[in-house]
DNA sequence: TGTACATCAGTGAACGCGCGTTCACTGATGTAC
DNA sequence: TGTACATCAGTGAACGCGCGTTCACTGATGTAC
């Protein structure tokens, strides 16, 4: 590893340290590499030795968002029952998000208007929080903890959610799955409520209560016990 | 009323009309005065006769629409049983965010970095569909169709959702409550992840069906039948 | 009903600002013989 | 081990752009007598 090569990866890395900072102040839509640059102590130019456009400092900080979350998410589940480890997951997100609301804003909010994330780099670390929610609800079905809620589902839902169990191969049958896609998209609502501020002002005081509540609702809502 | 008086009011509602095509297009950080007055057809300073700043602009923005959902909503809940009728407020809303997903994004994505909503304006436009959802709930829990869930809440969220039950007369427990608050942002988590476009490419193709299994969820989770 | 003055909409120029991106360049680092 | 050439990081100037906001102004509309 020459020392070039070095030099190189720790810039990038203080790169996306630095648009990170940058976006705690500003939102995705300002980010901006002449800001990068200045921060960095170099001349605006400089900053395209190490990356092709603006879009592609977006592109990289989305995915370091991405996986900072995957890996909080990750390592809350822990053990314990579906229920229990179902609130840690959600807590986890909404640790995060609390945290890093601009990252959170970044990935879960408002699309940047005129960009289009390049699929290949975002497609996988995207799915990570979800892929962890189904596999607790897989297990939890497996090991006959959660069951089949049955009722019938619409045509075109029903084969959605096929297409998705199979992929994964997922012993689930797709009323469940159709569930656990109800308590993830629950669970990012409340957070992205709380994180942006939608509860008027002062009328919740303690929202990770209030999100402990919710969820429960949504496990109530799966099954668990 | 005066000629005058009547073109000042005229203009006044072009300048939201542009605005609202604007955001169209760019996305609420992007919105600019100098824009809507090249489309107005005046030069730039003229549009300060008729809007302080920027911010102001964009709070016409929001209040515009806030109003124009809870006007659809309104127009949506109907009558019938509570499931339907909350089914009903749900696909209003989806129906409102897919048309217009940069007004959707102004009021419920990612806050305008910079910007402060004034509370005095924007609060009650704002609670609209919250006071609707919640209005369903009542009247359902009144005329004997919904049941005390029961459970034990967190004394901080009791206390603030005593305080909101206090505030808006309501009969229904706070656990009741709690359960609205769940069914509220699963609603619009669920609808910010279709208009964001959260789910991977080519996942989900019936998001408006989808919508109606996520909601009929909730639903259950709420007691409703 | 007509006149004198006040109000107001819109003009045009200017302020200072920041942005993304390109380009020809210098000088240091790396590599092949 | 030393030299010749290639690669690469960073510079500095420039491009064309759009933004919000202020200010002194003109000319039309409204109002009080």
């Amino acid at each position: 590893m020459t020392p070039r090569a070095l030099a190189r990866e720790q810039t990038m890395r203080e790169i996306v340290r630095i648009g990170r900072e940058q976006l705690a102040t500003v939102g995705p839509a300002e980010l901006s590499l002449r800001a990068v640059a200045r921060e960095l102590g170099v001349v605006s130019s400089a900053v395209y030795r190490y990356v092709a456009s603006r879009d592609e400092l977006l592109t990289l900080l989305i995915v370091d968002a991405y996986d900072e979350l995957g890996d909080e998410v990750d390592a809350a589940v822990g053990t314990g029952s579906p229920r229990t480890r179902l609130l840690r997951i959600a807590e986890a997100v909404r640790t995060w998000a609390v945290r890093e609301p601009s990252r959170y804003a970044l990935i879960f909010g408002t699309p940047v208007p005129g960009y289009a994330a390049p699929r290949d780099q975002t497609v996988d670390p995207g799915t990570r929080v979800v892929v962890a929610l189904v596999a607790l609800i897989e297990e939890a079905y497996v090991a006959g903890q959660v069951a089949d809620p049955g009722g019938s589902l619409p045509r075109t839902v029903r084969s959605d959610l096929d297409a998705i169990r199979r992929e994964y191969g997922l012993a689930m049958p797709a009323t469940l799955l159709a569930r656990g896609f109800a308590v993830w998209t629950g669970i990012f609502g409340a957070v992205s409520f709380d994180v942006f501020d939608q509860y008027g002002p002062d009328t919740i005081t303690d929202r990770s209560a209030l999100l402990r509540v919710q969820v429960g609702l949504l496990a109530d809502a799966l099954g668990l016990d």
